[in-house]
DNA sequence: TGGTTGGTGAAGCATGAGCTTAAGTATCGC
DNA sequence: GCGATACTTAAGCTCATGCTTCACCAACCA
């Protein structure tokens, strides 16, 4: 999953599928490299399950699925709010410490 | 920095950050793998900003540093929301599509 | 019907990530 | 001072990743 978002292009093309549903062709089209690279980054953004995909005829449509995305900002918010509520205590601790310093010794 | 969290082990790192500082060989001690290696990872974790380090005397402190998190929750949940805004307008019309396509034919 | 378009699959290659070993440096405790 | 501790640095090894090429299939359309 974060695998799959530390790739430039993949964020990239995530960028691209937020502004609506593509196909392989059209989120291929602003990079240089060639369409099997594209299918391939691809296959690891449907894999880490980032985007969905349906064949129509033959065009293969693209759109995000946001419950990785989801997934992912839970997984920061929950360290980054643990990290910080320690912080805090710390920091209150401290205080208390700096208080009885400056009032006992 | 998705990049830094992609490797489980750094973020097994993160984790254990979660919890507070800690030196470096109290990190390294629930990996399997030598110092060198953790040193690596805790270099990576700190040049993606997510752990700032200091070292005194021959120990060297680490503790998470929120910025970088928060940063990444951004990008995360712009990403989202953007799509998801997306969806509600354009919504209705595509999960029809999508019942239409995957009842239908 | 046959050419063009849109995508698939496998093979191969170059680079980089993650790890190890090994040798070195700076501190700490005795 | 001297050995142990806590890293640090460099080199090398292996395997995964990102990419390309090439052959191929399937649908569209003139």
């Amino acid at each position: 999953m974060f695998q799959a978002l530390a790739d430039p292009n993949r964020r990239q093309m995530v960028q691209r599928l937020c502004e609506g549903p593509a196909s392989v062709s059209e989120l291929a089209q602003p990079f240089q490299m060639t369409l099997s690279a594209v299918v391939q980054h691809l296959a690891v953004l449907e894999g880490a399950g980032l985007v969905r995909t349906q064949k129509i005829g033959r065009v293969r449509t693209c759109q995000l699925d946001t419950q990785a995305l989801r997934a992912a900002e839970r997984w920061i918010s929950e360290r980054r709010a643990l990290w910080e509520r320690r912080f805090d205590r710390l920091g209150a601790f401290l205080a208390e410490q700096d208080v009885k310093e400056g009032d006992g010794a």
